[in-house]
DNA sequence: CGGCATTAGTTGCATCTTGAAGTTTCAACC
DNA sequence: GGTTGAAACTTCAAGATGCAACTAATGCCG
């Protein structure tokens, strides 16, 4: 890119090169995740996040925003996911008694059990490329970084995820 | 999840974090690119990513295999995404003169003149979220970690990326 | 109470992506 | 030199996403 407006502050050779590799990662990462679970489960990856964490609720129940929050997606997206998911019985939608605006997205027996079948597999596939690849150091560090950035694209930050120890 | 399954080696709980930052990122920040770059240039990430790695090219100009290496996207994704572009007058496909299956994707004025356009707007919303968000060191051990994921993502490792130094 | 802003969620539409199948061209092999 | 296999692309249908518009319920404020 040429340098002719004096206004912007160009990537360095360094800035640019971990640039890349964020980018290509964005590109690449999530259809690799996508096609494992794809074809070992019938799920795409946020279809398997909305599940998991729909099974680490005490109840395995929570409202759709509240969900929408937790997996870091619109609330269009998962309204759009969830029906997919309550079409193949894997997840119900019940009115909230107090507030009969909000909907609670509840994981059904099958939704479960499919999330069962699919975690080793999934583990599997996301110890390969991303655990196993790296030293513990490299990985904290890695999670160090990324926090960072989420901080700036969701600056709410009513991220489920806490500090690294 | 349950440890039920003797055979699968479950994420430690810092390993967990580690990846759920991971995929927070993976879902939160091509939205967040793609907001920016469609509301300012009309363009999404993936579009700005092919015109950019062109006109990197000494001749603004890539065979389509390669160009889909480069950008580490599908070449079913590349063929549908020139065509949109060259819809736009952003970019031509030549044929090759010594291989007539291959198709040349050539960057044209038009293209260069949208990327000039987009660049500085696209750079300063990259700074924001994650180059100024960190320390080099940090941004350095970033690209690091990185690195090692695309690696086992795409073992060809056909990267233009270069190693840190 | 009556209106007004807000919150929760869904949906329609246009766009994008994928995967499979098809075309054309080249290379290799006997 | 024909056949077979692979490579380079494109296309099509099916599914996924985002945005904006919409409904509906709640909260608030005078």
């Amino acid at each position: 890119m040429s340098d002719d407006t004096p206004g912007t502050r160009w990537l360095s050779a360094d800035e640019r090169q971990s640039w890349l590799a964020l980018s290509r990662t964005l590109i690449t990462l999530p259809a690799a995740l996508d096609a494992q679970l794809q074809r070992d489960a019938g799920l795409n990856h946020f279809e398997y996040v909305v599940m998991a964490m729909l099974s680490e609720q005490p109840d395995h129940a929570l409202p759709m925003s509240q969900l929408s929050s937790v997996v870091a997606g619109s609330l269009s997206r998962l309204s759009n996911v969830v029906k997919r998911l309550e079409a193949r019985g894997y997840v119900r939608r019940d009115g909230h008694p107090e507030d009969r605006r909000v909907k609670v997205a509840h994981l059904e027996e099958a939704g479960w059990q499919a999330l069962v079948a699919a975690a080793p597999g999934h583990v599997e596939h996301v110890r390969h490329l991303v655990i196993d690849a790296m030293r513990p150091r490299e990985l904290a560090q890695l999670r160090n970084a990324l926090l960072k950035v989420l901080d700036r694209v969701d600056p709410e930050g009513r991220s489920v995820i806490t500090e690294p120890t």
